[in-house]
DNA sequence: AATGAATGAGCCTTCATTCAT
DNA sequence: GATGAATGAAGGCTCATTCAT
């Protein structure tokens, strides 16, 4: 007789698996026989319980967007009333250590990694509620740091520039090419808060820079 | 009848769709009947030609790595005598042209990043040969802009966030969420310019920025 | 409905089937869409069931040996204190029977016969299990019947020479060449015995010259 | 521009590296491909040469029975007027060295012990050609040898046990289970003429035990 | 006469899904 | 509710053969 527990435990399991192999291998590439078998399931649970390989990969991405968003808030907790260096400061601690720390999200980091640059067709309803988000909100912080008259160009050259940046790291370490913080002894709330610093001062910079650049553009046309 | 030839006709043929197929649904989802349909071929000409679906998949790649780097040099075909600054703008160039500028180098730009995110086994040497070089180069412009004693963290940080800067664009383009550059009516060259201006300005100054932290330090620790 | 049992069934049924067609056929001409149509299963039932053609054709010959050695024992069921002469008409009647009796054993035999003269990679294991063991005991039996000094040249020799009349008749059966017995009107029993008979006396009397040879040898030399 | 040879060397060259090939694989296992490779044509010329791979190894065949009816005639040469113990003695001579001895007539004897273990359609006329005699001839030297009355049955049995004599050591041969003959340190020659002294002595106390049987049951029916 | 690029039929295998139990 | 035997569509690869040159 097969063990009648409660049903959602079965259901949990696997998501957890399937979460863990999706990241590793890419929905294309993960077996529905590999999760059932690690789940300690059969071969049918997955069907039985979300109804197709499709929509348990659904499933396992709105949980690692959901669990990524309650242990790194989008903008590290402030308020809209904190001052935009700060919320920057937030906002790159969010997407670092989203996309960095396997110890706190397990592998939604590297899901959301690999969803973020291979997109998968089933989903692009989550995807559009979970990134767009982000990208507006850091659109926004940009125009608020980039001054008076930035384009939209320029505000979404900066945005990109430092979104790009927080994906940087967690890029490398899921394909494999673990860069050498190996030997700086570092733990992995030690990295996200280095790599938190190193980006926004980086970032705040370079935004600055393109600041100047804009008041130069604009003394001289209206010269 | 354009049948029976030398065979190198047919060879390029399916190495040029196996290219558009392989960059627009990665290896797993391309499939060998498509290409050869496409190609006007036989279902065994990959075979014939190249072995296997795998050793097609390396010698597309390797020719996109070659037309890449021809089509846009390292560092932009400056010497090394080159003030660095210089040197920097050209390797961003080089780098936002090989992933942003489908019209010159065909689909390699969108191969080229694919790989650089979900890695194949197959063509680890081929990957060693083109990625490593490039990231080495960085990282020497970094400690050349640096200044006297960054640390390997610092030079390996910033080699980062500028390299990834370079690909963010890219990474946009061809998981199909093109951004609103349309609406400014660039042209493919006008945008890789754009883009370099951008991100080496932005660049430079974060470089900077971490350049004085690195010197207040140093102040702070021999005081 | 006769579906959906245990599996048991349809197991078993693709392995009756598989040692019919190999016998017939041998391995590489053997096909699985074949050996399956014919077991009224799915073309995907063996990969199911064995994991692939390889693994079933190693089932299938472990089952034939199985059967086989159920059947016809080692040496015809004799314990060690028969005499030696018992014990060969025994091995040798074990032998006829495995490769001459299609009624008991089913194809067995002609499996056995081709494995003995084109062994496939994948059963070395199972070939050592099966056919070097009937060769010691005879290689041991012949000891015993050919007297004090025998050198290991004429040991080998003679079990040979009595372990190919055995096959004799069964390659010649499966070969298709089926000699005029069946004018004989022999039954399957009938034909073992027979030939049993004749290869024991045949066999007696030559190693019985073989063991004068020796003396005679023996002899000259100590003269 | 291909060498315009003599045509017949390509042909002789592919029918000496078939017959090797189809030796050491088999006709099903060998590839048209290595076989042109390894005689250093073209894949087409075995088609262009001999219409078909069926009809290559048919040719192949027949090369190899004439090879080794040539090298060792069927009674080993000896008139029909020579005592039918001698004539037993050079017909397994001939078989024996026929089975036994790649270094005078290539690989055709493998090549002989394959097809007479596993026939090949295409080719049964040549069968029927080369081996029939044989066995003609075999159930003749018994006849004479078993004396005056021996049945079809029993004349039939002999003619296997010493037919199958003879093929023994060659199908271990050829299957790789080479037996300890190395150790011996026997040329091929001395092989031959070993085997042949074994087989015969063994045989002719065989067939003499069958003569005795027959002429008891032949005295007890008598009564 | 000879070549080798090209073909297509056929094979084994994979894998998400279904369904009787 | 849960299972796992069974399915079928599809994919990559093999290989003897063909045909334009």
């Amino acid at each position: 007789m097969a063990k009648r527990k409660d049903g959602i435990e079965t259901r949990e399991k696997i998501l957890t698996v399937a979460c863990e192999i999706f990241a590793e291998k890419g929905y294309r590439d993960a077996k529905v026989e590999e999760i059932c078998r690690r789940a300690q399931t059969n071969i049918a649970a997955i069907n039985y319980h979300f109804g197709s390989k499709d929509q348990l990969y659904a499933q396992v991405w709105r949980r690692a967007v959901d669990t990524a968003h309650q242990v790194y808030p989008p903008e590290g907790g402030l308020g809209p009333d904190a001052p935009p260096e700060e919320r920057l400061r937030g906002t790159i601690h969010s997407l670092v250590g989203k996309t960095v720390d396997p110890g706190r999200i397990g592998d939604a980091g590297k899901l959301l990694l690999r969803e973020m640059v291979s997109p998968t067709d089933a989903i692009e309803q989550i995807r559009h509620d979970a990134i767009r988000p982000m990208h507006d909100r850091m659109r926004g912080l940009m125009r608020e740091l980039l001054g008076p008259q930035p384009s939209d160009e320029q505000v979404l050259f900066c945005a990109m520039s430092v979104v790009h940046q927080c994906f940087a790291v967690g890029i490398r370490l899921f394909t494999g090419r673990i860069p050498p913080f190996v030997k700086f002894n570092l733990s992995t709330e030690q990295l996200v808060e280095t790599l938190t610093n190193h980006i926004t001062c980086f970032s705040l910079a370079g935004i600055q820079a393109i600041r100047d650049e804009i008041e130069t553009e604009s003394n001289e046309r209206s010269l």
